[in-house]
DNA sequence: CCCGTCAAGTTCCATATGGAACTAAATTGG
DNA sequence: CCAATTTAGTTCCATATGGAACTTGACGGG
């Protein structure tokens, strides 16, 4: 389809456009791999899922993502959310909001602390965190297909150690 | 700090707002664990860098992608950038006209094709790049620091491994 | 018990982003 | 070799997003 001169990097005979792994190679040998992987990954689920939730439902990402936070965390609290899902809270404040006003979240004052709310999710927000979850569940053992479980339970294990250590990271960088 | 009562979910006794990972359990253990995971160390990784990034050289996120891609597969086209990164054509338009203007990028016509354009590093934009990179291998560095370097190359293959199969994944939720 | 500091959420505003329609060039097939 | 279709890149425009300043409530030390 396009150029294929000398020093190009094209390593698939194939001219599918949609073979976006394997014509890639530099990216994915690069030094940063780490970056450039986990990017690929994080878009090629994140961009099918939201897409379907944003005609599906109306429903933005951190809105969604206040859903779905919600769902496995009753009674959390907007800040908490923000701690999971690295969206600023002024994002989430205004995601939140609509959601209370949409009928899909429940705002409770916070027993000990009459600054912050307790969510809760309604029975219409909980039928859409039940719809969802099939979903992103069947996306990602699509993307996981390629391992065998044993293997999908060591990935498991690697991310979430790394993630158990992440309070030791820097939020900024040093230089 | 915050509430701790009957049913709730917190498990680390430290009240450090930084503690995410160790208290949020329910998310991790969720089955969807896999997009959890992805997302926050995209976060973590991301956040940092680009905002380094943008302070530091005032490029926008697709505008230091391109120039990232451009410095690992010189003569590519935006076309390619977009399967790369999965930001949109448009986007990309955008951030590559600018960074043709403030001269960190060079494009040229396509030999092969009068539609496209070929993009390579101008020598204070591949300055950008050789800047960057260690930083960001830093981060990785960091990031990764909880595990072996035997553990690191399994993750690096079990990612690898998924990113080759990624021309069989749907672009689209079926249901 | 009050004052200074910090934290939760909100409001205001500038802007980065992406969908859709468009232009121009390439490709296909009849 | 020409029409129909696809593709690379652009333009236009609506809006999702995040920084900064703000409000109100908690907290800790004198």
């Amino acid at each position: 389809m396009q150029q294929r001169s000398s020093a190009e990097i094209i390593s698939s005979p194939a001219n599918d456009a949609a073979a976006d792994g394997s014509r890639l190679a530099p990216l994915w040998q690069s030094p940063c791999w780490f970056s450039s992987r986990l990017n690929f990954l994080a878009f090629h689920f994140n961009n099918p899922v939201y897409d379907w939730i944003q005609t599906r439902y109306g429903l933005v990402r951190p809105e969604f993502v206040s859903i779905y936070t919600t769902g496995l965390m009753p009674g959390l609290t907007a800040h908490k959310i923000a701690a999971a899902s690295g969206f600023p809270k002024n994002t989430l404040s205004r995601a939140i909001n609509n959601l209370v006003e949409r009928g899909l979240l429940r705002r409770t004052q916070h027993p000990d602390d009459q600054r912050s709310y307790v969510l809760h999710l309604t029975p219409p927000g909980r039928r859409i965190f039940d719809d969802a979850m099939p979903l992103m569940l069947a996306r990602q053992a699509t993307m996981l297909s390629a391992l065998t479980p044993s293997e999908q339970e060591q990935l498991a294990g690697l991310m979430s150690r790394m993630i158990q250590q992440s309070e030791t990271w820097p939020t900024e960088l040093s230089e």
